[in-house]
DNA sequence: TTATAATTGGAAATAGTTCTCAATAAGAGG
DNA sequence: CCTCTTATTGAGAACTATTTCCAATTATAA
């Protein structure tokens, strides 16, 4: 299997990369024809999920909804329940816990996703 | 809005309870019938997403599957991908982890959800 | 330049879940 | 125990996000 560097994939790829928020898939698509790239929707969906993969880019789900995040580093997710927003924020995950993970299990960590659910700072105010 | 306990609420949460496995919405179908209990497939949906609601079971997907877990108790998981598997552990999170969340984010945890993605101790032996 | 097979687009199919709506029944109050 | 209100149910239709199908296209290696 020969990967290749087509047109609609890079042109993906840019979509999401320049983006700090989490997109659907749909979004995306909106972005592209936005930029006047013609790009598939079955396209999309599939390079999307061939970024994730290859770990250019994270896929995550929340409240039935998926999400891409064009920032690949592994962080934790904020979800708020009141205003259904979402926030990334620096991993609490310590390397103490992975090899804890690892000693107590057996089982070797290779990436997370965590998500706190909760109210945000600004819901709290009101 | 009072809620009443019906037959087929109370099934359901049986059901479920009983199992220390994950379950898709099909598979507490599954248990229902073989235990000669009617009810409707969209009342077990819900059914399962008024408990999940009410905290007396949980609701979590992985890989676009979504699953339900008898234990309402917050624990992490490990999720193996190479057998695709899932193990419940008890949770990493700490209440400093959740105060510090407080402190720098303003953001109040009320939950959480953590996955571990990895390899188990039994596909490492492979 | 040619050959191979990965990739694409668009429509159709799929799968999981929610919605619709008339019928049923749980729980409150007399 | 009866009556009333309305939450809940069942069954199928509707919905929606995603995947699949397949013929046409095109990136890459030789």
């Amino acid at each position: 299997m020969i990967y290749r560097n087509t047109r609609q994939r890079k042109e993906v790829y840019e979509a999401i990369k320049g983006v700090n928020k989490h997109l659907t898939a749909e979004q995306v698509m909106a972005i592209l024809k936005e930029d006047n790239k013609k790009v598939g929707l079955a396209t999309v969906y599939r390079n999307l999920n061939y970024l994730s993969e290859n770990k250019l880019i994270r896929k995550f789900e929340e409240n039935g909804v998926v999400f891409y995040d064009g920032n690949p580093e592994p962080h934790d997710h904020l979800h708020c329940v009141v205003c259904n927003k979402h926030f990334d924020i620096p991993s609490l995950v310590k390397d103490k816990d992975l090899s804890r993970i690892e000693n107590e299990w057996g089982f070797k960590v290779e990436d997370h996703f965590m998500t706190y659910e909760g109210v945000c700072e600004n819901c709290r105010k009101k």
